[in-house]
DNA sequence: GATGAATGAGAGTTCATTCAT
DNA sequence: TATGAATGAACTCTCATTCAT
């Protein structure tokens, strides 16, 4: 227990730091001040500095998926999965807005941190939201013109961009079911002003 | 006229070594390899490794800006506006995607560099989006629910998720257009599947 | 304890090395190398190689003003306060050549170092001698006729002179009672040959 | 003609920037930019930096060594030799405030700034105080008491010292007379309050 | 396990010097 | 001669990582 919370500590520490500084500019030193433990403790639970971040990318996102898989395997509706997952996603980020930051920075980052970087949950991640859109298109609730992966990423990048609007050097007080609408209602309906009704 | 080439060889070779590598990655005498001069050679041109981002994101968007504002200025629709800047925009990160890469990467990290770092050019660019939009509602083209900031943030997350699909490192081959229609179709009419023709 | 150690063991060894090449030739791996510890650890201890040269200032300079001071204040007659102010300064300098080096190479160059550069001790030091020459004045034990700034640099610039004979490269043995003499015959006698005694 | 106008100018633009940055800290660029020629043409002058300074004190040193020689070969008395070598000094001094900065600071750093470092006016310089110093004892004229070399020392180091009154910093206004005579009436007369007159 | 002083490789940057023009 | 852009060796300083306690 006492490791476990060493753990803990050491990987809150971490994405208060990083998303304060970035992966880059963070020290370890940095951490193990915010952690309150000496820096070399950090050695005892971690191999190297890229071994946090990808821990805590692993982790956190760990738990996001689960969440969210729970939560989808209920539904057999895609648009309901889909406004599952988008609100799911959003309400994470918002509960921790530093590790938004973190997420969305360091993920960039991800393919040129050396060999052994590897965030597996991540591609699980994305993998349940292609995974919605598929089943979307089979059970021809989607559009059947809309390509899978284009339309991840639309979705994906809206979301990523969404969600930095809780950084604390923004002003913006959204909610998460104001975004979450807003984000729905464009890629379901369109922005197009309706129609007038024909009479 | 060397000194304008040299200035121009330094940039070029640094979008690619920043791409490649990213930002704090990146040693100055990797740019200095890739652009075939000696690594002090790099301070005449420029003050410090930041100023180097600096000036690529400035210079760089300064060209799409100009580009874009120009064909926009000669449309009245908001509609239109759209589809150009959404054009523009793929067309310029498909054209340098190294520079897609860098732009978006360091986006992120800018304001973690250091108090002298502002990217003027980059908000004059979501400036641009921003007007489009509050065009479009006041026009009454666009719908009057649509938050303004919440739908550039919509599109513009987007457009930097796409436009990470020419990267070397993945397989895809979309066209400028494809890629285009697909977000415009999406946020225009929604991803439903057009209701059959009501007879 | 060990901080204790280190400290001390660098600061012996920027004194023999800048002794013998002087502050900006010398290198702080040169420092290290003499001290036996890593470049890095050089770091733990002082902010800079600057502020090196201003601790050896400081605390050397601390302990002769202390000395110095203490034995002064035993005595109420500014000649042999004056006397004792050439025979202590005499002594460190003999006693530690390499600083003796040290301090009047570098003193020259304190004002050039930078803003942040103030040898306290330095003035508290030559404040010492300021006041023995001023008080001897108005004791009327010196010449009225003397500018007490002048007299100050002319025994200040002949201390620095002299302790100059004990570095490495000069084969001179002088002791310390004897230099102190012979500056003190000059300014008290002056260097006239005694008159002979009138019959 | 030219080619002498360039000498001379790199020459005194050296001695400004040494007076005011230090040897260490002056840039050959600064040089340049003080003599307005280009940073290349000072090598077409002179072999590298440390050449810069020797020629400096080589020439500066020259001319005065030339000066002092004259007038001394003109006396046979010591003292009054000795009145005319200092008050030549400190005339020197003022005149160029730049090089007496210069002069002594440098002098001390002379002996760490590489072999083929030599400064034989000055030692010639130097030689001209040894000799009449050797010239008043032989001629017992001076007291027999006196070490040479330290006397040397003391009017030496007394020199340099109040040769700085006069840098553009402090706000001392002595005129040459007034530092010479208070030299002289010290080392001559000692500063002792002349004795009442013996009724 | 926990510490934090010590390490030293490696980074950005400077600037005396060179050389094509 | 004169230029000044270009060079690259060498510097100071940082910080992830280690290890004796």
């Amino acid at each position: 227990m006492r490791t476990e919370n060493k753990h803990t500590k050491i990987i809150a520490a971490a994405i208060k730091v990083f998303a304060k500084k970035g992966f880059f500019n963070a020290r370890i030193s940095d951490i193990a001040k915010e952690a309150k433990v000496a820096d070399g403790t950090i050695y005892l639970y971690f191999n190297n500095k890229n071994s946090i971040l990808l821990t805590i990318l692993e982790e956190e996102f760990g738990k996001i998926v689960e969440k969210t898989s729970t939560l989808i395997a209920r539904e057999s509706d895609p648009a309901a999965m889909l406004h599952i997952f988008i609100e799911q996603h959003l309400r994470a980020m918002k509960k921790n807005k530093n590790l938004a930051e973190v997420l969305h920075t360091e993920r960039r980052q991800a393919g040129k941190m050396g060999k052994d970087f590897r965030a597996e949950k991540f591609n699980e991640y994305e993998g349940i939201l292609t995974e919605i859109i598929s089943k979307g298109k089979k059970m021809e609730v989607f559009s059947q013109n809309l390509n899978v992966d284009v339309l991840r990423r639309i979705i994906f990048g809206a979301l990523e961009e969404l969600s930095r609007v809780w950084n604390d050097s923004l002003e913006t007080h959204y909610s998460v079911e104001e975004l979450s609408s807003q984000l729905l209602a464009t890629v379901f309906a369109g922005i197009h002003e309706p129609l007038p009704p024909t009479s």
